[in-house]
DNA sequence: GATGAATGAGTCTTCATTCAT
DNA sequence: CATGAATGAAGACTCATTCAT
């Protein structure tokens, strides 16, 4: 049902597993530093039986980041007109971080491709991400508009939204430096952004 | 011995030379991706000669960052106590902000070495910048606890500031796939960041 | 038990199949531009069900330049001690060079085999090749010596027909490089051939 | 003062033997049997120490046709309007019989490229050997309209020539299968080609 | 100070062949 | 008969680093 629908049972399970250890991989030591021996290694099979599933480096790299892309932008997605704006905006964020919580890989993944220049993805972001930026921008202009909250930049609202959330995935290490170990911050950080949210979208 | 003591005239320019070639291709293309070939021929320097100046590919990196440490810092040094609240952090967010614009080379570097775990930095974040950002926090702390700022958290409004400018270098990709060309999406993004902020700093 | 005793009706549709496709791919690739992957996909079989039928890839290179062995000599078989000198040979040649033109393909799988040292075939070359050379060389011969035709060496004149005629299957990119594309120079090619050979068989 | 003029001894030195050796290599086995591991042996150089002369295996084999181009065009371009025609062009078969001779490798080199289609030069073959045989096909149809010479097509007199001269190179594991080892047979080779081509170009 | 030359250790990829079913 | 899965060996090419001058 995805792009290349694995058939049998082994095959579904050794591209979960090629998938799983990519992940690890990439979103540690980026395209460059990830080398398909240690992708290999951690899938538990041999590099040439990786390239019998894909046949590149590449293509697993693509297929990891188109593969993860719903999950990436459903929190974007459940903004939603009929709700209460402030509320909705804050849930965003709210769900954002709690992605960036339980999917730092995920985040690192990404991060690590845009700010190389997003040679690989460059059409989804000015395709698809564009698009549903676009979209849930003009709603939060007519709320605007509509003096339901604040008069701000949708965009940058959303920019500064991604870079609070995502924050806490991709430069983990130096927030960990600096806080400690653990993740108890992320309660505090929510606590924090609510209230920054909160007063920014306060209408008036 | 480390950035110091450097000789001759010869040597202070090609020293600089490297490190300013490093800077592209570093920022650019991340530790892995860069390769000394193409740092020497941006240098315009042999890559023995490379070596003659740094001992390794490692050493130039860490010279790099080391080096561009203070103008990192120095926007949250000027942070004073004697200043408004409110004015010293929001003109702090401005501050940080037109350096992402004018160097996002230096904030690239840091951002590519943070998100792959910082493994040549740790000790600078543990140790300079950890101490820094405590003093800091205390600081904040301090406005809040007066009355003069809203009660919120200073490491993750630190945090939000650098993550809110530093979106702006690091991941120029996707805000340019999504807003087009042309950096005058700076202004907008100072005046959304000044409200975000200034609301979020006042008092009660 | 070689190319004989094939058993059922789609073993030998399957092994035509192969030898089809390995014909096709040898000779346009070279044994060792060749890929098993190749000749699978062109034949229609999975790569281990190709190796069901051959044990390994030199196995199909053989089979098929054996297999094609008798149709490779038969014209030189059809020169007739009975026949007029002259015709037969020029007989010879035309037949030669129409089948340049048909079967280019095995031209060209013998023409690289030998090219690269005949390493799969010089037991042929050097047997039932050599005897069915040597024996009609002896026929011309005796037309030589007869005073029927001109006194030449034989075993040049042979080669001489084959390096001729197989020229236009062996290097036809070179042909059509300088003639341009199409299969019309055969005709005049033919009509030279004709003239060469007429000219210097003719006795005295 | 050719493509990529060396510079110092070394490199001419080192150059020179791995043209040396890609030309054993290549002419043996073909592009895609030649390896680098053999070129670098047969060289005395490692590997990589090769990919600094030349930057990959197909760089290789450019340099070495283009190089060799000159050597193998010259005895074409020797063919002068002035002399007599039936000697100028019989002067010309035995002069590409005895590079076939000389030179096999070379020859071998060619034929192996040219009979997988000419992927590498095929631009040399439409370009400078098209105008060179465009030109001497030109004076050789002159020859035969002023009645010379007999009238033969002047282009299937070129491909004949270099068929039946380059046979003895290209081919001689077929040669030598027949008529046995050594090179004796250049002797018979070059009075049948002379009794062949004088035949044939004798005008009336 | 500077550079041409050289290399060992990777790194991706190909491919004939084998295994298991 | 047939195929999905797997792999060992090789092959082209890269790159940080060292050597010699």
């Amino acid at each position: 049902m995805d792009a290349a629908a694995p058939r049998t049972r082994i095959q579904e399970k050794n591209r979960k597993a090629i998938l799983g250890a990519a992940l690890n991989v990439f979103s540690e030591a980026g395209f460059r530093g990830a080398t398909l021996d240690r992708i290999a290694a951690e899938a538990g099979l041999s590099k040439p039986n990786l390239l019998y599933y894909f046949p590149s480096k590449e293509a697993i790299h693509v297929a990891l980041l188109t593969g993860l892309l719903d999950l990436w932008l459903d929190p974007l997605r459940t903004i939603e007109p009929a709700g209460d704006p402030a509320d909705e905006i804050v849930g965003y964020v709210l769900r954002k971080l709690d992605m960036a919580r339980q999917f730092p890989r995920e985040s690192k993944l990404f991060a690590n491709e845009i700010v190389q220049g997003a040679p690989r993805i460059m059409d989804i972001v000015e395709g698809p991400l564009k698009s549903l930026v676009d979209e849930k921008a003009a709603l939060i202009r007519g709320w605007s508009a509509a003096g339901r909250i604040a008069d701000i930049d949708p965009y940058h609202l959303i920019f500064s939204i991604w870079a609070t959330t995502q924050h806490y995935a991709d430069f983990d290490a130096q927030v960990h430096g600096i806080l400690g170990p653990g993740d108890g911050h992320f309660t505090d950080a929510a606590q924090f952004l609510d209230h920054l949210y909160r007063r920014a979208l306060a209408p008036g």
